[in-house]
RNA sequence: GGGCCCGUAGCCUAGCCAGGACAAGGCGCCGGCCUUCGGAGCCGGAGAUCCCGGGUUCAAAUCCCGGCGGGCCCGCCA
């Protein structure tokens, strides 16, 4: 049992590029730095199951193309005794391999079974501690789908760093120490002083989400008045014209605004309109709370404590994203950090003073070729100078988020921090690398990874947190949960409401994940809602039902499967029964691989394409009708493998796996 | 002005980093399959200047150079 292979695919892969890099090192040559890459699964299946372009290697060693195939396939032969690969054939200067199916049915067949729910783990020899922070939405609205992809991609790193044994840390930044938050806490502030209703009303993050919207909009148009009336006292037409169309989209914005709860916005509307300079009560808030004063702790801490409450309730609850800590912003600052950080900093070498502003500046420090090669930064790329401290004495974003950077790192003792940020954070995430740099931290500095998505758009919705402009994901969520209880209802097997609900719940949420992360995150995408709920094909509902019904050929051959008489020659007696087995067989060597490349769309595409071929087969290859004892116990054992490498496989995906739906 | 990302059938996506065997899937469209373990299924068909132009190579969707189109970023905002 502790002899089990975990991984017989990808030693077969191995075994072909070890053999490759040994015939060039023994010629004292060396071109591919990992020969690995270019085994892969050849087009045709006559071509066989590993294939290697042994073109690569002729002209090193001094050999015609198709003599350096026929090298390198006479060495993959000799070296073959004992493993599963079979047959090896040299086609036009390709190595191909066909494994034996018999041998690779009998190790991955004891790997799933002994492995279970492990199955698909290959752990490397020497884990890393890796923290991984990812959301950290900004808590003044409720989460929307960028948010989702944010928090799907994030969960998902972490359970392919952990299947690949890395000990894995989940962190979601609360950043409340910006304008936004002192804005929304401003709205609170003056919704209890004119006695509207100061509490929640529904879910609390939607509601904390409203009073932002609105007091944000009645603040602009109030400072848009405002220079309305300085612009025509100028007699300054144009200006004039400008701030007039801008004050009627706010005023449109409010009116949408309004209708959602009259008796909220009217009261704030009566308390903003009433203050003499809410620009200035709002800068009071955030230098008050920077300052740790009490009352703006209370005030501010208590507002945000709603939304997170509400953020919690949605990613835990709802999606099954579980966080291990949650990183107040303000902690840092209370906590000294960010001042440590600052002495620091005025020591290093590239401390300057941008006008009256305390700032790094890099120029020197990007002309380093080592940095400039390990960033990867463009020749003629102009870093501008980074501000650690305004004129007035208070810090910025991105100074916090140094020092906050540095403190992911020894909290959790780390080797390596990932952090799941929007694409078009780039910039200020390279400036923090550069930071730690400038202050000495070269490790933590090489070992930040800023894991960049793109942005995702609803078809035909313009979003804005300010204006109160948004689709909510649990609306979404709702929406597909909703849905799928249609699915299941109209297949009606009597599977009781409550199971419905559950199910349902399972795969609207697995349909909603499996659409985020099925999509390379450098790409720009548009979330549509009636495409992830159309449930065909290369969605997650189309393999949580070929793992339903796998589940269900297993419950009625009656769960238990005669391992003992498990006849392996059958392996090879069905060209889709074949090609499934080599299909299930790659899931170790897949995970490994997306873990490493932080892909989590290998998975999704993995899952798919193998979701696919068990459809393709089971109709034509019956298993419960199988007369053969040898031969049924067989393919009992490849439904088990399937079933258990989708379930495994859906789950480093944090996509749930019903028996039944 | 500079930088980054994206550009593959009507639509969406994989392949690109690590160049190789007729560019792989899905949606939509057309035609079949409910007498076989649940049809959220299966089988077949039509549909592609791999954005354009050069270059490197025995071989380019993939690498290099130059364009074009779209997105994002270049604040004492976050």
């Amino acid at each position: 049992m502790e002899r089990v292979e975990r991984d017989p695919y990808g030693s077969a892969v191995k075994l072909l590029a070890r053999e490759a890099s040994k015939l060039l090192e023994e010629k004292g040559v060396c071109i591919e730095e990992r020969p690995e890459y270019l085994v892969s699964p050849p087009p045709k299946p006559e071509y066989g199951d590993l294939s290697f372009p042994a073109f690569r290697l002729a002209k090193p060693l001094g050999l015609k193309p198709l003599e350096a195939a026929e090298t390198l396939a006479e060495r993959v032969r000799a070296a073959a005794a004992g493993s599963i690969i079979g047959r090896v054939e040299s086609v036009g200067g390709f190595v191909n391999v066909f494994l034996d199916a018999a041998g690779l049915a009998r190790r991955v067949f004891a790997a799933a079974r002994t492995l279970s729910g492990e199955f698909g783990r290959v752990p490397v020899d020497e884990p890393l501690r890796i923290v991984i922070e990812h959301t950290s939405a900004n808590p003044v609205h409720p989460l929307h789908i960028g948010h989702a992809r944010n928090a799907a991609l994030g969960d998902a790193l972490a359970r392919l760093l952990e299947a690949r044994g890395h000990v894995v840390q989940r962190r979601f930044y609360i950043d409340d120490m910006g304008r936004q938050v002192a804005v929304l806490a401003y709205g609170m502030m003056k919704l209890s002083e004119s006695g509207g209703p100061a509490e929640p009303r529904g879910k609390p993050d939607h509601w904390i989400g409203l009073v932002y919207a609105i007091t944000h909009t009645l603040v602009d148009i109030k400072s848009t008045r405002r220079r309305l009336e300085e612009a025509r006292e100028a007699g300054d037409e144009d200006r004039v014209r400008v701030l007039q169309e801008e004050l009627d989209d706010l005023v449109g914005a409010a009116g949408e605004l309004r209708e959602r709860d009259p008796e909220l916005f009217d009261a704030l509307a009566d308390a903003v309109m009433a203050d003499e300079d809410p620009e200035e009560s709002i800068a009071r808030i955030a230098r008050a709370y920077e300052f740790r004063e009490e009352w703006a702790v209370k005030l501010v801490r208590s507002a945000v404590e709603r939304c997170i409450e509400g953020f919690r309730e949605t990613l835990e609850g709802r999606m099954g994203i579980m966080f291990d800590k949650w990183d107040w912003e303000s902690d840092l600052v209370w906590s000294s950090m960010v001042g440590r950080l600052l002495e620091e900093a005025r020591r290093s070498p590239y401390f300057t003073l941008h006008k009256e502003a305390e700032a790094l500046d890099f120029k020197h420090l990007q002309r380093d070729p080592e940095v400039r090669s390990r960033l990867g930064l463009p020749e003629t790329l102009e870093i501008p100078p980074l501000i650690l401290v305004r004129s007035d004495g208070t810090t910025l974003y991105t100074t916090r988020d140094i020092a906050y950077s540095l403190y992911k790192f020894r909290d959790f003792n780390a080797d390596r921090v990932i952090n799941v940020i929007a694409a078009e954070q780039r910039l200020p995430q390279l400036q923090i690398r550069l930071a730690l740099l400038a202050l000495g931290y070269r490790r933590e500095a090489f070992n930040m990874i800023h894991y960049a998505y793109e942005m995702v758009n609803l078809p035909g919705v313009k979003m804005s947190g300010r204006r109160g402009r948004y689709v909510a994901l649990d609306n979404l969520i709702e929406a597909a949960i909703q849905k799928a209880g249609e699915e299941i209802a109209k297949r009606n097997r009597g599977l009781g409401e409550e199971r419905t609900r559950e199910i349902a719940r399972q795969v609207g949420v697995g349909a909603v994940k499996y659409a985020l992360l099925g999509v390379n995150a450098a790409k720009p995408m548009v979330f549509n809602l009636d495409d992830t709920l159309n449930f065909e094909r290369n969605t997650a509902p189309y393999i949580q039902y070929a793992h339903a019904r796998a589940s269900k050929i297993l419950a009625k051959a009656g769960g238990n499967i005669p391992w003992d008489v498990v006849d392996y020659n059958a392996a090879d007696k069905h060209p889709a029964r074949r090609r499934l087995l080599v299909e299930a067989s790659r899931f170790p060597y897949i995970a490994a691989k997306a873990a490493d490349e932080l892909r989590p769309e290998l998975v999704a595409e993995y899952l798919n394409g193998l979701a696919e071929i068990f459809n393709t087969w089971y109709p034509q290859d019956p298993v419960l009708a199988e007369r053969d004892e040898g031969a049924r116990a067989y393919k009992l054992g490849l439904v088990y493998l399937v079933k258990t490498v989708l379930h495994n496989a859906l789950n480093l995906l944090g996509i749930p796996a019903p028996e039944e739906m």
